[in-house]
DNA sequence: CATTTCAGTCAACACACGTAGACTGAAATG
DNA sequence: CATTTCAGTCTACGTGTGTTGACTGAAATG
């Protein structure tokens, strides 16, 4: 097996073992050592591939972004419940590392912020209405709730098929993009 | 001042100091002697007077449980809904201290999803239908983003006032309370 | 084959942490 | 007033951390 191999190879389960371990503890409570440990290899080593633990951090959570979110309100709606259909059916390692870090490591909240702020923004400029961005918001959140809720938290009721909660989930976002029969949208009591 | 005061004042710095940094920084990143320095007291006696780090967080981030919910499906979207706008509309600091440590600390993590458990046994016992634990998780999923959302992410759109959020919100709950007209719910499209 | 490069290992550093214990002075107690 | 209690302060210990640098042996290079 020829260096550079053997080196690529070695630097692939340094940053697996540390999406597992930043994703199961968080930041601070994972070592260096331990990462080490977990991908048989050194602490020394892990230092001089990645240079700290923070840049390690910064490449093992580093959030993949989903699609372009574009279209007709009902289209929108179908694409973010799709979206949230992924990230409820297989545990998004890499997301949940950051989605751990970030309530103790201001860099990873600000990793996940910039990444749903980005996804935020092209919903709000697609919806009609000058409630828009806060509807955004809401959908935001409750994804974040529920990606939250199921992997980390594991809420009653939130370990079902992702099917049956998308299934419930999916007339909720249709309701806040504005996706239903009339122009005006729910809000029937205010 | 009497020398029981005195110490109860201490005591309350204390934990008031242990609250907020917990809040702002996490479990692991808060320090005693970052606490004791908050609370113009010493590493030491915070030490004394709670024991450990661990006595200390399991009394400064103790979450306040809502009151009973009960009543028909409609009542128990009305209390929700107010019950996430009392959530929204002022920072809950000891909640905020057990949510952001959660992440990283197991036993955080167990107070937050016992109260939550809790609160959603509630709900699930008086919706009808073979889907209510699964309804009520999604209502402490949608209820949990709104608050991190909020108040520890600060995502775009959910900084809008707590009435205006709730607005949009409400009708979301009642439909998963099934508090709609007909007696069966929304999935128009299942 | 001689030399250089570099993946991997090991030992050690400086530092910050939780925690323990000795000490001081004023309040409580008789 | 003499004694005890105790809030508050200071110093120090042990441990675990991120990080550094020296060392080793095999692969790369000429």
């Amino acid at each position: 097996m020829t260096r550079a191999e053997q080196r690529q190879r070695t630097e692939q389960r340094i940053v697996a073992a540390a999406r597992q371990l930043f994703g199961e503890q968080g930041y601070e409570r994972t070592t260096i050592r331990a990462i080490a440990a977990a991908a048989d290899s050194d602490a020394g080593l892990v230092m001089r591939y990645f240079g700290s633990k923070e840049k390690l951090f910064a490449q093992a959570a580093a959030i993949p972004s989903d699609g372009p979110i574009e279209g007709s309100p009902g289209e929108i709606a179908g694409q973010l419940t799709s979206a949230l259909s992924a990230k409820l059916a297989d545990e998004p390692t890499a997301a949940l590392a950051a989605l751990r870090a970030m309530f103790s490591h201001p860099e990873a909240a600000a990793e996940v912020r910039a990444a749903m702020t980005a996804q935020q923004r092209q919903v709000a400029d697609q919806l009609t209405g000058e409630d828009a961005v806060r509807r955004a918001g809401v959908i935001g959140a409750l994804t974040l709730g529920l990606v939250i809720g199921r992997h980390l938290v594991r809420l009653d009721g939130l370990d079902a098929s992702p099917d049956e909660l998308t299934e419930l989930v999916e007339p909720l976002i249709r309701d806040l993009c504005g996706a239903d029969g009339s122009s005006d949208r729910a809000g029937s009591r205010a």
